[in-house]
DNA sequence: AAATTACATGAGACTCATTATCATTTGCAG
DNA sequence: CTGCAAATGATAATGAGTCTCATGTAATTT
């Protein structure tokens, strides 16, 4: 079987002189089916788990090329590493709520939000070309089950 | 002349324990004076300039209590450092803009945009404790002096 | 199908921001 | 002025991510 980005990537990279290699497809599949937010070392520790051989360098480098590619996104939660997420409909835009309790991640989109961006940055003439919104706190599941306080 | 933050600065630290070191006035003073948003490196080396004394350690350890006590804010412009700014006023929001040629830093606050946060928080029952929004891109000036590409 | 070759990989050294360790110093309460 | 908990400095350690280089392999060419 193989997946429809699998057919995409091959497309893509052949028409830029980049090899189809299965490291690739192998991270490239991870992330697909996942819809999880993975850092480098959990995607390369999965990996080894399914008893598919790959380096951290190549997990590294790899990333690289599906973000250029846009295949995968690249985010930022200010914990120190990096995470990546499948990135299926390119023109369509979505922000994150991290719970920083159990570490979930909650994905919205707002078009007023959006909006509202495209003005502030046309203000003072700035050229968008990519945003980040993230909401740190607790989620429900975490604040329900919160200790009652001494 | 000792300013407005560094006599709340020995009132907050006298009530919890700490003590108001001059490096940690220093750090302070520099933040409160410069209005930029600078990571560790750039106040180590500023201070230096300035003869004050620290070490590297320090100013991190300075840092963290800082933000621990609401003098100042970190910032994650998802460039492998953090920046750290000063926190006049803790209730009021501000958000930022990105020049990702001359790394200059836009503030904005929208008061529209804070509130549709916390309504999409409210909707699943998230706690929100804190928030961020990055614009990134070109800034006018950047943007300006473009070389015509050949 | 074998040869070719430019691109990709693996292993490990390296970078750089940040954190931890620990001996020494110092703010500040009594 | 003294005692001591907290802070500092010097430096080692950590950890995410990048670089190097010898080797391997897609994919094109013959």
């Amino acid at each position: 079987m193989q997946t429809q980005a699998e057919g995409s990537l091959k497309r893509v990279f052949r028409d830029n002189a980049l090899k189809a290699t299965p490291q690739r497809l192998d991270v490239l599949k991870l992330l697909m089916t996942s819809g999880e937010h993975l850092d480098a070392e959990e995607i390369y520790k999965r990996l080894l788990k399914k008893k598919k051989n790959v380096s951290r360098a190549t997990i590294y480098r790899t990333l690289e090329v599906l973000v250029e590619y846009d295949f995968v996104r690249k985010l930022d939660f200010a914990d120190g590493r990096m995470r990546y997420e499948q990135n299926q409909n390119p023109d369509e835009h979505h922000d994150h709520m991290v719970c920083q309790v159990c570490g979930k991640v909650f994905e919205f989109f707002n078009p007023q939000i959006e909006a509202l961006q495209e003005a502030i940055a046309q203000e003072i003439n700035f050229q968008m070309l990519s945003h980040t919104m993230h909401i740190y706190g607790i989620c429900s599941a975490c604040g329900d089950s919160a200790d009652p306080v001494a």
